[in-house]
DNA sequence: ACTCCTCGAGTTCT
DNA sequence: CTCGAGGAGT
């Protein structure tokens, strides 16, 4: 590539090559996310971004809406229907150390009240991906991905054509029965497999997830049966009855009818053998045929597992204990900065791209300045990062030896790079800012991302690459303007890249989601400090649209009872107050508001409040309980819909009165609050479940 | 005033 | 997934 040198470049002339370094890459992109062809290597395409990079560094206000650095990769491809599990697939607390792993079993014995260890079965973790089959009288009839653990994708036709999934189960089964297993490639076929893709001038996979990954999410399915494929059985999902009071014995059923189950697993009769287990698969772990990360122990009593239930959406019965993280050395080779949609500004580090466990690492976050004062970090650094959690890169720190001469410390610029408005740094925070807010074309970028995302209009079609573009072509400025795109398809579906599909699919993505309840419409407007959940807070206590609007209009006023009010609101104070005063203070958002209103419905939040007599109940447990321990109480109390609490005050509004209880019964009989015996909380609870 | 916990925000790569 | 800040409770 003979392009001239970014250092001689007038700004027209960057302001051209920006323009057409974003089409170029949107082409190869493109190329390589949905048409699976990349016409350039690797290391081509990487110089492209890099070039784009650098002339943004040097005219940094001329970032493009819809420039590459803004986004990493296209929008997942469309075309797998959703599909929602039957019992949600849940993620896993890890342990990375003996003592974590200890601990971890420690705390399911205090939940439980008991002394004595586990039995455990200890399984090879697959680095692979989870699929969920369903099977109605022993015919497959379903397959889904994990998606999001709720709902999935569904590629029955692919697992149709995979030798190592069952069409159908050996008798006896159940009448209907979810299989949980793990899908993954061999080291070896994955090799093979990438020979044949590169002498066929494909790019190939980075590793035998991805290929793993790849083959079984194709559009057609002969592509997949070309693939060869491997499944390990591993747990059971919804059932319509039980069949077994051991996750050992689970492992036998998933055998008897026809499954794969993983020859290394084992049944351990106390957690004291989980160490020499670990070691003993830490060794083989290379001369087994397919990647794993680690080793999962699952407590084996089923009825133990129930009990113990789940934390948030991790299991308290089970943990996967991964490997080390792998780590490795590369030079950081400038860093950048990116405006979020708050303005905050995130030193980004921009690394030469380097292998680490299977995936090419090019780029990791830096997070604050002090972050990067703490490491000493500059460009030009010798660097050592980990992919810590399986996932995101983290940069652990710098190799002083390395660090060549003239290298200056990094601080970020006061001014926002998108936009030039001023950037502070409030006192006693970490994070400094663009004050520029709709001004900033970043800002507004990322606040329409936020916009159309998955808890809030949820827009099929729409995703971050399109909106930028439709913003660039100034088809959309503000969020009530994807309202009315619909006037524009035909202009859309002349647009390169698009066409009438996609058009029409955009606008009826679009339309689908004119009507959405309050609380994700709060939640979309993006307000800071105004998440998911304190927009269903605020969608519950308001119940309409056109209550909260006057409400948070007269809250404007400090000391007005409806400031009041919503400070009184359980999980909201000052600073959420705050926040939402000022937003509503703010003509511009007003009017943004009321243009929203012209195009959508919002539907008041039916919180039919569960059928459950405790939800949105406050209770405080005291004394000591004799059929549950007090974690355990807690965790059904909650899952009831009920708050647990530890001190009685005016909000409470049941005691439960364990044996001898002390002060805090005296207290809930001054305040008149309901006091319950362990026994009618327990039929309550029995009850409501 | 201090501690524990929950929530929000930002981020990686496929 | 991880970090920082806010909120609730002691």
């Amino acid at each position: 590539m003979s392009e001239p040198d970014i250092d001689t470049l007038t700004e027209d002339e960057a302001k051209a090559e920006l323009a057409r370094l974003a089409r170029v890459i949107a082409h190869h992109d493109r190329l390589y996310n949905q048409e699976d062809a990349p016409e350039i290597t690797d290391a081509e395409y990487d110089a492209l971004r890099a070039r784009n990079a650098a002339i943004e560094a040097r005219f940094p206000a001329l970032r493009r809406a819809d420039s590459p650095s803004l986004r990493v990769g296209a929008p997942a491809a469309q075309g797998f229907a959703k599909r929602a599990h039957g019992a949600p697939m849940l993620s896993l607390a890890n342990a990375f150390s003996a003592e974590e792993f200890s601990r971890f079993f420690d705390t399911a014995r205090r939940f439980l009240g008991r002394d004595a260890p586990f039995s455990l079965v200890a399984e090879p973790k697959i680095d692979g991906l989870s699929l969920s089959l369903t099977y109605e009288a022993g015919a497959l009839v379903a397959a889904t991905t994990r998606g999001d653990g709720a709902v999935g994708e569904d590629v029955t036709d692919n697992a149709r054509v995979i030798d190592a999934v069952p069409q159908s189960l050996r008798p006896p089964f159940p009448a209907r029965i979810e299989i949980r297993g793990e899908i993954f490639m061999a080291k070896a076929d994955f090799l093979a497999l990438n020979d044949a893709e590169t002498a066929a001038g494909r790019r190939g996979f980075a590793n035998p997830r991805n290929a793993a990954a790849g083959s079984l999410r194709q559009l057609d399915p002969r592509v997949t049966a070309g693939r060869r494929l491997g499944l390990f059985a591993y747990a059971l999902g919804d059932v319509s009855q039980p069949v077994a009071d051991s996750h050992w014995q689970y492992l036998q059923r998933l055998r008897d009818w026809g499954f794969s189950v993983n020859p290394y697993s084992e049944r351990l009769t106390d957690e004291a053998e989980a160490a020499a287990f670990q070691a003993g698969i830490a060794e083989r772990r290379g001369g087994l045929a397919y990647d794993i990360d680690g080793v999962v122990y699952k407590i084996d009593d089923l009825a133990l597992q129930r009990r113990l239930g789940f934390a948030g959406r991790e299991p308290r019965w089970a943990i996967a204990w991964k490997f080390p993280a792998e780590q490795a050395m590369t030079v950081l080779r400038q860093i950048d900065v990116q405006v979020g949609r708050t303005g905050a500004l995130t030193p980004v580090a921009i690394l030469a791209p380097v292998n680490v466990g299977g995936v090419l690492v090019t780029r990791a976050t830096l997070h604050n300045e002090d972050e990067i004062a703490r490491l000493d970090l500059r460009e030009g650094d010798t660097v050592r990062i980990e992919r810590a959690g399986d996932v995101i890169p983290r940069v652990l720190g710098m190799i002083p030896d390395l660090r060549p001469p003239g290298t200056a410390p990094f601080h970020l610029p006061d001014h926002c790079p998108a936009c030039g408005s001023a950037a502070m740094r409030p006192p006693n925070e970490v994070v400094r800012r663009c004050t520029g807010g709709l001004i900033c074309p970043a800002q507004r970028q990322e606040r329409l991302v936020h916009f159309v995302s998955r808890g809030a209009f949820d827009i099929d079609g729409l995703g971050e690459r399109s909106l930028a573009e439709l913003q660039a072509c100034g088809l959309i400025k503000s969020p009530a303007d994807i309202f009315r795109l619909h006037a524009h398809e035909a202009d859309i579906a002349a647009r390169e890249g698009w066409g009438t599909v996609s058009a029409r699919n955009l606008v009826h993505g679009i339309e689908a989601r004119r009507t959405l309840p309050l609380a994700r419409f709060i939640y979309a407007l993006g307000i800071r400090r105004v998440g998911a959940n304190t927009a269903k807070l605020l969608a519950r206590h308001y119940r309409t649209i056109d209550a909260w609007r006057a409400a948070m209009r007269e809250a404007t006023i400090i000391g007005s009872d409806a400031r009041l009010a919503l400070g009184n609101i359980l999980g909201i104070g000052p600073a959420i107050a705050t926040e939402l005063a000022d937003f509503f203070i703010e003509p511009r958002n007003i009017a943004l508001l009321d243009d929203l209103l012209r195009e959508v419905r919002v539907s008041p939040d039916d919180f039919v409040a569960s059928a459950s007599r405790l939800a949105g109940k406050t209770l405080v447990f005291t004394g000591t309980l004799t059929h549950m321990t007090r974690p355990e109480a807690k965790a059904r109390a909650e899952a009831l819909g009920a708050r647990v609490t530890e001190s009685v005050t005016g909000k409470t509004d049941f005691v439960v009165v364990g044996a001898d209880a002390g002060s805090k019964a005296r207290r809930a009989a001054e305040l008149g609050v309901a006091i319950l015996s362990e026994e009618a909380w327990l039929d309550l609870a029995r009850n409501e479940a």
